[in-house]
DNA sequence: TTATATGCAAACGCTTTGCATCACG
DNA sequence: CGTGATGCAAAGCGTTTGCATATAA
């Protein structure tokens, strides 16, 4: 999903100390497989050998939130989550409401759309969030083949 | 910004009971200029006659939402917030964020890339939020007075 | 009359913070 | 070395819930 590298090695970039937590918080998101929650990066790094603090996660992600490095998604039941992506593009996230899986898709063309909005409402538009939910190739199987 | 009655009526014809406690969540809505968390609507009943419980804001919050007469919007900041809008048509958000009024604007041809998005990705889409934020023509014309 | 809704206050869960200690650079 | 990072536990904040009471239909 994620390359722990290219986390740690972005961090040194932003002159931020590259710690044994932030290591073990990046090879946690390296192994969530999809979106993921303070949580789960926290347990994450307790199955593994160097536990982190409660506080760090909070803190290490907001550190790479603002890197980029990591974007966060607001789900449709209301929980917080994030999801590990490519610092540059610009792009979205398709999440699979059953498994939670995730995938990065470009633009696609939403573009000329903000742009008819901002002259049909006069609104200098400068972010936008864009959240798609649906059901993944996977789980889209496992249904069929229990329904059939 | 929304009509109380349109409010009340709606709740009548989900044959939920017309209580004073949700008259009082409607008026709070309907004052309301844009979008709202639901301490604003506390706050709003009880600067009226009848002062609502918390609670049962929360409650009233989630029983229109369920409804769609009111919308749940993440603002970028993380904070939760509320808009009224129109019951049927499918619609998207445009926020201020200087002031926090918000528009609505329709599709405007997101439907063709949500299409794209299905085939490029193989999930089958079943729902979508667009959050648009941007800097609304009032709020244009109070920052340009002051630059120049 | 009876199911529903309300209000309070306590419980909850997630997130942030204060502060002393630790360790990267 | 000195500044920035960490960890703990406690505080904070928005939200939900249990339960007795009130009320719409």
């Amino acid at each position: 999903m994620a390359e722990p590298n290219t986390l740690i090695s972005a961090l040194g970039g932003a002159g931020k100390r590259l710690t044994v937590a932030r290591r073990a918080v990046a090879e946690a998101i390296a192994q969530q497989d999809g979106h993921f929650t303070a949580e789960d990066v926290l347990v994450a790094s307790r199955s593994r050998r160097r536990a982190v603090g409660r506080a760090t996660v909070f803190r290490s992600l907001e550190l790479l939130a603002d890197l980029h490095l990591v974007e966060r998604v607001d789900l449709p039941s209301g929980e917080h989550a994030y999801v590990a992506c490519a610092p540059d593009a610009h792009h979205h996230h398709v999440v699979c409401s059953v498994c939670g899986r995730s995938v990065e898709v470009g633009e696609l063309g939403l573009g000329p759309i903000l742009e008819r909005m901002e002259t049909s409402t006069g609104f200098a538009i400068d972010s936008h969030r864009l959240e798609v939910f649906g059901v993944c190739p996977d789980c889209q199987a496992v249904a069929s083949r229990r329904s059939a």
